[in-house]
DNA sequence: ATACGTGCAAACAATTTGCACTAAG
DNA sequence: CTTAGTGCAAATTGTTTGCACGTAT
């Protein structure tokens, strides 16, 4: 699983293995932050990818049905931003004033989460935690 | 600050307090549930409150503006959903069948937030968290 | 009296869809 | 060959804005 590469990737989600979905998971796999679709649709563009953003659209979709790839949202950002599951579950830092994004590696939340099974009843499959205040740089400013 | 009534809410922020924005706190104040634009907008009618929703999507930004409620965003939903920050500080569980929203008061991350500030100097000011899985009633069932 | 609030219709941004064409298995 | 993937343009959804009028302070 760890192992898998992108073409194995799709075929475990029987998706069909095309040049398209391979470029955009190549895109995610480099990426250290979360990307728009229109993100993936400009670095695509770049790499002389001729692409449709509605594709894009429709791929991000299907990987995130298949649990390939998660959707993160971020607060008071209208667009929906996307990562490799293959990349480890990490959070993130979100800078109000910068609005620069820094990945945190590891998560607080498991044992959190089992006290939610035990306490509610409730089968927890994952979460979505950003948090946000003021980076390093423009904590002084603010 | 928790005795504040409408109005004093309102006053502190500098906002005029008119009919429709009372009605929109009353609403939310009596919601155990966060709302979204649309809700709020159903339910004022149904109180018979004429009212445009343009003017909910406004009062509710400059709500939030003035930090009076916080916008939450609920995973694989497009609408932002509002709740009154005087309502406690609490998280959701999220049914991924069923849809329902189950509030859970406390917060599992007040350590976590001291680890972020003195490991990355990031100076925390709020997060979102949300939780999302199977509810008691769909576990058996998925 | 003045600044702020509101309705309405129109504009917008992000995302989705229908349909004809193309390519993967 | 058959099913699934794609481009394009048009549609939809959630939200925002301009402007003329109304209301709280």
């Amino acid at each position: 699983m760890e192992s898998m590469n992108l073409n194995d990737l799709l075929r475990n989600g029987n998706l069909k293995s095309t040049r398209h979905r391979i470029a955009i998971l190549k895109i995610l796999k480099e990426s250290k932050l979360p990307l728009s679709a229109e993100d993936i649709f400009i670095r695509l563009r770049k790499d002389n990818v001729v692409i449709s953003l509605s594709t894009v659209y429709r791929v991000l979709e299907i990987l995130h049905d298949k649990e390939i790839v998660v959707r993160v949202s971020i607060p008071d950002d209208s667009r929906a931003v996307y990562e490799l599951c293959g990349n480890e579950h990490h959070h993130h830092l979100l800078c109000i004033k910068c609005r620069k994004i820094l990945p945190v590696e590891g998560c607080p939340l498991e044992e959190y989460e089992k006290l939610l099974e035990d306490r509610f009843g409730f089968t927890v499959k994952g979460h979505s935690l950003e948090v946000y205040g003021y980076c390093e740089s423009c904590a002084g400013i603010k």
